[in-house]
DNA sequence: GTAGGGTTAG
């Protein structure tokens, strides 16, 4: 074996092999009877998705109706096999449920037929199809009931459905229950403990198998690559992929894409881009991970290059490709581009995809376009989570609180089952739309009605608030009341509050906290520096610039960039390197004198009080205002401009842009890093996320 | 002879 892992300390030791030749655990030693285990489906209940094999009170009067008249009929001798001849056909063409509702009259009228292994194996595939844990109970049950002993085949159909449906605790005693164990039951086990991110154990489980399986083949490996991706350890991947190539698999295709994936995932973009190179084949699998990971790396011009370079090359695009593209879009800004990906989407056949619907919802959502959001979503057949978070989130970023708490309250009633990023953007959304009671209701109900923990996150939300309400009082009480440690968002957004409220004592509190957790984070002292400042307390605004000056800490140049023509235009603070700088400091006064007849003051409060009048002057043209007076001068004037900032926005550049907004009739687009700002005619709904 | 594998969305 050529692999070496120094896995961590805290786990248990290696699996040992019994006399019996199965597995212990622990030193405790599962071998049993299969036929006598009716225990792991005891304890199971019923899962959520049964519910539509439920039999309702009036089918089973049928079923019992048509029954009887079958009893009495001469049919009945031939009918069972017919009947799993039909059972069997029904699951060759994906009619799982139909084929559960056959089987439903063999239970009921057939209880003591045998129905044979084929059969079996049918019935088992259909639970697997719907995830269905009550179905394959009572499959197993009617086999045992009938004296079948499960082959080493259906027991691993059986292992494969409680991985499928996230079982792995029964999944892991079914698995050591084992009397027998081949390959595949070996991989099923270790791709669940993978897909449940529970990489170690696969790992160690891994090893195990190698010492009874030497088993080569590249799907094993493909496994092994994402658990190694889990894992994070460049280091096991590249072993693995030392593996794949010792065993002549290293150029198989699944094992290309798998390493491409893991080596991105990795943070190595180079060894990624070589895996792809040496493909003997590109496929559209593999153009899809490559673009994927040169998106995930930040490189979003150079995906959406290799995109057009894939469709150049005559390769297949998929939904995937084009769920890929929508993102990267998301994160351009680019309209035109998500436009173009968005026919694609409809032309190549993949209109009704979940994945790529969603992504477009959160295109679209983001830009503030909630129209189409709503249009994309209103259309889509399939729905999500995800899809329903997007939407969500997309309401409450863009000012629209009750929007999002009516998608909320209609999911919930559509049974779709909220989780932590539903409560994340909906309690948002209620703190930006200062829709206080309704974000109290929520946020208890998360435990309460949700089965949702609320985490830091959601705390910050609730102080983020309060504070918003100048209830600071009880912010810091919600913080101390946390069952957990509390986090720097949570910090952040008591000081943040206590800036806006001008609590010099809380704020000093929180700040020192948030020191203590930070200690180079900049914007911390920042914002203590402008409370102090705007308190009057110099002196103490003094000692936080000094402490800056001790600890080196230095502002960056404020950056901002525009893209005009496809052609990116970038801004520093005060710069005047642009040819058309004359042009363009011109536009920024007029429209600044503009403003300031709108309501607009320009905001004398300074970051460094220590400057000289000019550098005070030149600080006031600010990176975004001089790039969408470039933009203001160089676009039709029928275009939303997107501005992207390399830092996050202030507060006077904020209420600026938002007037600049109304008085020109332009959509303005400010994004960072993260997030969007969007200003549409003086409306502005944007806010402060961690 | 069957089953276990890669890429996408908040």
């Amino acid at each position: 074996m050529e692999i070496a892992l120094s896995l961590h300390k805290s786990q248990t030791p290696l699996l040992g092999t019994s006399s019996r030749g199965s597995l212990s655990f622990s030193g405790r030693c599962f071998v049993s009877k299969v036929a006598n285990w009716s225990h792991p489906f005891s304890r199971i209940c019923c899962s959520s998705m049964d519910q539509t094999l439920k039999p309702k009170p009036k089918k089973v009067e049928y079923m019992e109706r048509l029954v009887t008249v079958l009893n009495h009929n001469q049919i009945m001798k031939t009918f069972p096999s017919r009947l799993c001849s039909q059972i069997e056909k029904l699951v060759l063409c994906n009619r799982y449920r139909e084929a559960m509702e056959l089987f439903e009259i063999l239970e009921l009228g057939h209880d003591g037929f045998d129905v044979g292994g084929s059969t079996y194996d049918a019935l088992v595939s259909a639970c697997v199809g719907l995830r269905s844990i009550r179905g394959v109970k009572r499959v197993f049950n009617y086999m045992i009931n009938n004296g079948f002993e499960p082959d080493l085949y259906v027991m691993n159909r059986v292992l494969l459905m409680y991985v499928k449906c996230g079982l792995m605790m029964d999944a892991r005693k079914l698995f050591d229950e084992m009397l027998e164990r081949d390959a595949a039951s070996w991989m099923t086990m270790i791709g669940g403990l993978v897909d449940s991110g529970n990489f170690s154990e696969a790992f160690r489980l891994f090893l195990c198998m190698w010492e009874e399986f030497n088993d080569g083949r590249s799907r094993t490996f493909v496994t092994m690559i994402r658990a190694s991706t889990g894992l994070g350890f460049i280091q096991v991947g590249r072993q693995i992929h030392s593996c794949t190539l010792k065993r002549g698999v290293g150029d198989d295709n699944f094992v290309s894409c798998a390493l491409i994936d893991m080596y991105s995932k990795c943070g190595s973009i180079a060894d990624a881009h070589c895996v792809f190179d040496q493909m003997p084949e590109k496929t559209t699998v593999g153009w899809n991970s490559i673009i994927a990971s040169y998106a995930l790396h930040g490189y979003s011009e150079e995906a959406l290059s290799l995109y057009y370079e894939m469709r150049d090359n005559g390769a297949t695009i998929d939904h995937f490709t084009i769920s890929i593209v929508i993102r990267i879009c998301a994160r351009l800004a680019s309209l035109e581009h998500a436009k173009q990906a968005h026919a694609a989407l409809v032309r190549h056949g993949y209109g009704t995809d979940i994945v790529a619907n969603t992504a477009l919802v959160d295109f679209y959502s983001k830009w503030g376009r909630m129209e189409d959001a709503r249009h994309v979503f209103n259309r889509m057949r399939n729905k999500n989570v995800i899809s329903w978070n997007a939407l969500i989130a997309g309401y409450g970023n863009h000012g629209q609180g009750e929007e999002a708490v009516e998608m909320f309250e209609q999911m919930v009633r559509e049974g779709m089952i909220p989780n932590h990023v539903t409560f994340l953007a909906v309690l948002s959304a209620c703190s930006y739309s200062g829709l206080s009671g309704r974000g109290w209701e929520i946020f208890y109900s998360m435990s309460r009605d949700h089965k949702v923990k609320p985490r830091a996150m959601h705390y910050a939300c609730m102080i983020e608030l309060l504070g918003r309400e100048g209830l600071l009082d009880k912010a810091y009480a919600l913080i101390r009341s946390a069952p957990f440690k509390p986090t720097t968002n949570m910090w952040a957004a008591l000081l943040t509050a206590c800036r806006m409220h001008e609590n010099l004592e809380l704020g000093k509190l929180a700040a020192e906290k948030l020191y203590g957790m930070e200690p180079e984070k900049l914007c911390n002292y920042i914002v203590l520096l402008n409370l102090y400042n705007s308190s009057g307390k110099w002196n103490e605004a003094a000692g936080v610039l000094q402490t800056l000056k001790r600890k080196g800490l230095r502002m960056l140049p404020a950056c901002s960039w525009i893209e005009v023509k496809k052609q990116p235009y970038t801004f520093l603070c005060g710069d005047k390197s642009h040819s058309q700088t004359k042009e363009i400091y011109q536009k920024v006064d007029n429209i600044m004198f503009e403003i300031s007849r709108h309501g607009y003051v320009e905001d004398n409060e300074t970051l460094l009080p220590d400057v000289d009048e000019e550098e005070q002057r030149i600080l006031k043209y600010h990176s975004e205002k001089l790039a969408i007076a470039f933009g203001l001068i160089n676009t039709p004037h029928w275009t939303p401009l997107q501005i992207t900032q390399g830092h996050r926005v202030c507060g006077d550049c904020h209420s600026a842009i938002k007037l600049i907004a109304m008085v020109t009739g332009r959509e303005i687009v400010v994004r960072d890093a993260s997030r969007f700002h969007h200003f549409r005619n003086g409306s502005c709904s944007c806010g402060d996320y961690w």
